[in-house]
DNA sequence: AAGCTGACTTACGAATATGAAAGTCAGCCA
DNA sequence: TGGCTGACTTTCATATTCGTAAGTCAGCTT
């Protein structure tokens, strides 16, 4: 990306779309419950024991990816067992999905286990593995360095210290 | 993804790439230090003013950040100026844009103001704006929906309890 | 009506992350 | 040689986040 130098110190970060993201769910443990849930786990319990998580942090987190709109609880019921409520992605919840294919990625390639990797992404349709990648709207893979980055309609500015 | 239930409850997620990246790079700070250097910011002051934090968390993120490799120390020095550190990019923390474009992306669709985007990424070479997708080995788009999971060379089982 | 189980909540303490304010240190310049 | 500035570090206090352990609550089953 390019260096805007001065003109980048006048961009006011505080409405950063990455900023608000992680405000939503950026912490350690909302990632891994959305990679549960991702991996198709939907019980308050499982999301605890498979994330290795406590259930007071469990179900902090649950309550705020569902009250941020990234899950829904729907009511289920197994055959001789009460209604539960269970937790499922919403529309929003599944567009994370690019996140944590991206996350995995790079840990994959540079902090994995001597074994390589522990779970590997296939595309349903025709079992090749997926990947996060970056393309333009012309469709042209993006590569590194090729990038710049401007204004948005967005941005704010700081009104700099008279002087 | 499928649910692979029973089976899935073998899994350890101990040695989850998300989880190894979210150790490395996974809280907010260390992310919007990221966003920074590819944003073209290379100074620790800036770093500081810039991601709107402390300069006790720049200059602990920044150590963290340099000690795992997504950033190196350079020296540099401007006419009239003594020599200084500057830190910069490594491959191993170029490779990382997808995780901020991802996060990006996402948080402008689901979280931007009513202003909209605050900042656009563009292919350098085009001008077209630059988008996480999701893409097979066989060139296919990935769609919602479109994945399914399946253990990796490295991943490691949970021995049952007994019973 | 009592038992059982999943889904939480409460209580408590420890570790981590962060901010404000001030101090330290190293060189280039005058 | 002293000043100045960027780059940190130190100190102190606070806010989150997390784990363990235990308690609560709701309904379906018997």
């Amino acid at each position: 990306m390019s260096d805007l130098l001065a003109e980048r110190d006048t961009w006011s970060m505080a409405n950063c779309s990455i900023a608000r993201t992680l405000e939503i769910a950026g912490t350690r443990a909302a990632m891994l419950i959305l990679r549960e849930a991702f991996f198709g786990t939907r019980r308050f319990d499982d999301f605890a024991k498979r994330v290795g998580i406590g259930e007071p942090a469990a179900a902090a987190r649950l309550k705020e990816l569902t009250a941020a709109g990234l899950l829904e609880r729907v009511p289920y019921q197994e055959p001789g067992q009460r209604t539960r409520l269970a937790y499922q992605l919403t529309e929003k919840g599944r567009d994370f999905l690019p996140v944590l294919v991206a996350l995995r990625q790079w840990g994959d390639r540079w902090a994995a286990g001597e074994d390589g990797r522990p779970v590997v992404v296939r595309h349903r349709d025709c079992g090749a593995e997926v990947h996060a990648v970056l393309r333009c709207d012309e469709g042209h893979d993006v590569a590194d360095g090729e990038t710049v980055v401007e204004p948005g309609p967005g941005l704010l500015r700081i009104t700099p210290d008279a002087g």
